[in-house]
DNA sequence: GTCTATAGCCGGATAGAC
DNA sequence: GTCTATCCGGCTATAGAC
């Protein structure tokens, strides 16, 4: 219950976090954290029992963090295409970290698809977050195949996250998030 | 040079194809390989050098495996409309792995992004072959941005790939497949 | 060409001093 | 709570017998 160790906790989930993105989770090792933060290795063990324990707290704070980004898109505006329109401007202000690693959510989701169930269950449930927020969206504005719509979005993301970072293009990924607000004004508008 | 080495380079190759895929690069290992062969581990370098090499081995016969696969669709018919839904087509017939696994081109070039550049590169060389096969399809009917499009479609096939693969969900990526067909239609009809 | 044995390193996890 | 030392196993790669 020490104030100490939970200061310690958060920067090994936030050292965790930054390295599973930018190497992946099966390439980041005890020693890359440990690197990364001047906590001993042996020391993690008393905030987590496994590796897999530092896995779900990082996705937990990634699913906090993503709850945080659209209630501040709800609180800017009651109007859901401006809502959609103002998240799709946040993804765009990470482009120069999708263009290196992808899209933090979507690639270690396909990473971990080749895993343990478990973990890759875990690492889904950011993109469930995404689709039912965006899902709520769509349907305040009175459409009815709100939750294909959804799915749509968030298969245009991916897809050119996954395009941009294969080709190193960032001028393909800012070409293709202004198509995608384009067609979300087209989905919203009338 | 003799005929029995090559038929083990070419048992390797393929059970290394197969777990790149099912597995991840790095998550597969000589053991691995060796237990899907039957072959001995010390016995891969008489054929390669390093592990990095059967990278390189396996996507080159990936690389000649999709020009087979283009090659039959330019033997089929004239018409390059017909070619695109023709590739679409055989691309729905991978749908169980997908679910699975996701793309073996898309999932391997996001994990190797993550790794070193050489095999990043190497890696996107798919990809490259696709895009400009595609492009000269949309440039056989007339269209000007034929490139773009051919990132478009691409972008499209890995957006639902990623999404269907994270939800297990194969009624989405069959009605996403059917969408991507109605959309080559929209743009190459009349 | 084929196979065994093993080097040398690094991984996750543990024990126990302080 | 913090840190060191270490176990045990798996990894790529190599050496060398046959």
């Amino acid at each position: 219950m020490g104030t100490k160790g939970e200061g310690n906790r958060q920067r090994i989930i936030e050292a965790a976090d930054s390295l599973f993105y930018r190497r992946g989770y099966n390439q980041t090792s005890f020693q890359d954290i440990s690197d990364a933060t001047g906590i001993p290795r042996g020391n993690f063990y008393y905030y987590f029992k496994t590796k897999d324990d530092i896995l779900n707290a990082v996705v937990d704070t990634r699913i906090a963090d993503l709850t945080l980004m659209v209630n501040s898109c709800e609180s800017a505006t009651s109007d859901a295409r401006e809502r959609l329109l103002m998240f799709s401007n946040m993804l765009e202000h990470q482009q120069d970290d999708v263009i290196q690693s992808g899209c933090p959510i979507g690639s270690l989701t396909t990473e971990l698809a080749k895993d343990e169930p478990a973990l890759h269950e875990k690492s889904r449930q950011p993109f469930v977050l995404l689709r039912n927020w965006i899902k709520s969206q769509f349907e305040s504005l009175g459409l009815s195949n709100a939750e294909d719509l959804a799915m749509d979005l968030l298969a245009k993301l991916q897809g050119v996250t996954v395009m941009a970072c294969a080709f190193k293009d960032v001028e393909y990924l800012k070409r293709s998030h202004h198509e995608i607000k384009d067609w979300i004004n087209k989905k919203t508008l009338n």
